[in-house]
DNA sequence: ACATGTCTACGAAAGTCTTCGTTGATTCTA
DNA sequence: TAGAATCAACGAAGACTTTCGTAGACATGT
């Protein structure tokens, strides 16, 4: 029964990523708060897909469906990262820190926050 | 002409695994080193379909043909770490850490050499 | 009531991905 | 050397993804 498990494709991520950003939204609003370059009926087809796939929820009260994502946006992240660890990395939580870091040049700032973090994680173990 | 950017689907990922992990192999070879389950013809057109995108490469001066990964493997999951930091966390590292760390519940080791980690970018700055 | 505009629903096309059966060549062995 | 085993190549089926055209429902304004 419960789906929910397949990892959401590439436009439907992108669309995720809309309603995570701009918060509930109509067809035409995911058109407009997205990069431009499909179309409405595609949108909508995919809107459709996502709501029997249980990605989004449909709120079809309002002759404009407005749509929501059926997870919050942490929740799908964790899922994704968890996934490309498995895929790709083995499990190993440090190879990918360390190629995530390496790519991006992080900031001092970013590595203090990063250094805090690991400071949260230590402290609140059990 | 460079190609070479398309991430790998997620059975060419499968293979490139048993490649990194087992060094150059033929068809033969990956069948028995992969997960059972999959053909051998299967995944000697996933081979072909591989060599001619760029992600492996080919020698075939014996009869049986062996196959070699075309990038190391950090260099791909790098590349695939960038990826999903686009697509699923507008780019910020710390969000991607921070899903990674909170879904594996690291040892203390493991935070350890994090922070090691963490000290070496740092030191390492220009 | 009618024309116009917006909406959802549906179906189908085109592309990609994964799978495997078949064929023909090469090698091995009795 | 004849038959069996192993191999690469190819084609095509089936599934999935993304795209969009078209049709019908519903509302609005004249």
């Amino acid at each position: 029964m419960t789906q929910q498990h397949r990892r959401p494709t590439e436009a439907e991520l992108s669309i995720l990523r809309v309603l995570w950003a701009k918060g509930p939204s109509t067809v035409r609003q995911v058109v407009e708060r997205s990069e431009p370059g499909t179309g409405y009926t595609t949108i909508l087809k995919l809107l459709q897909i996502m709501t029997e796939k249980g990605l989004v929820t449909r709120d079809d009260s309002q002759q404009s469906h407005v749509f929501v994502p059926a997870q919050p946006e942490e929740k799908t992240q964790r899922q994704l990262v968890d996934d490309l660890l498995d895929r790709a990395f083995g499990g190993s939580v440090q190879k990918l820190v360390l190629q995530a870091l390496s790519g991006s040049k992080p900031s001092r700032e970013e590595l203090t926050e990063l250094r805090k973090l690991l400071k949260t994680l230590d402290t609140r173990r059990p």
